[in-house]
DNA sequence: CATTATGTCGTACGTTTGTAAGCAAAGTTT
DNA sequence: AAACTTTGCTTACAAACGTACGACATAATG
């Protein structure tokens, strides 16, 4: 598979918006955008762009405008995003980053059970996996 | 406090490798990159140098060498550059990363219980809490 | 001691990134 | 229809990045 480069941090802040819409234009991303981010049209459409270029995005004409859907499935890109981000700042282990997450406030009781729910899960799998 | 200008992917690779030893030169630095990273000394040396700058590290000489240190608690670093993370890449909520943490392998038996520890704690805290 | 290795400092340099302006064409408004 | 508005396409442009070289100094070695 030829390697797309890699996703920048504006690049992944407005992919994101478009993976969440599944599809989306340039305006809709724009003002989907917070409003304390306040970057311009233009920028945006240059992200878009850009996200195209780079492999992310399909670009397909609509009238006078232009729609994005993802191209690589979103899921993937994601993994690939967080793996990166964990070798640079975690070395590669996923479980410190976990631990700062759920150290660090931020989780709601609802969010805690969530997470008892895939901890089971994930026993139960490892408990019947076929062991790879 | 005055804003340090954020990490860019290669200086936290490199911050963090100081962090764990808790100082050190550009050569140990050098040698504990991961061969397959293969990048010169000298890129090593400007990285460092460029952590001094942005205020990340401390710099001292010691005889011919420079021995960097941490300047700005790890932890502290560490947090900001999550939360830009988690804030791009998954609008700010720590909930879907940390599912995807959990989803994808990765995690032993051991790490589950850890987990479930860490998730007793902050309910705990949760009940306790004088909830702000 | 001449040579080689090792280190810092300053400098370089092509690429990527963040941010957008300029111009033109199509659509909307008055 | 004249005047805006909206959108795309092209181009810009400084700052940040990744990657490293060259000069110079000092320490280690034959």
């Amino acid at each position: 598979m030829a390697k797309r480069s890699a996703l920048s941090k504006a690049e992944m802040e407005v992919a994101r918006l478009v993976w969440a819409r599944g599809e989306a234009t340039v305006r809709q991303i724009h003002e989907a955008l917070p409003a304390a981010r306040d970057v311009d049209y233009k920028t945006v459409q240059t992200f878009l762009r850009r996200l195209e270029t780079k492999g992310y995005l399909r670009a397909v004409r609509d009238g006078r405008s232009i729609v994005y859907s993802p191209r690589v499935r979103p899921g993937k890109v994601i993994h690939e995003a967080v793996k990166d981000f964990v070798t640079r700042l975690f070395g590669g282990e996923a479980l410190p980053l976990v631990e700062h997450l759920l150290g660090e406030r931020g989780l709601s009781p609802a969010d805690i059970q969530k997470l008892r729910k895939i901890l089971s899960d994930a026993e139960e799998r490892h408990n019947a996996s076929p062991g790879k």
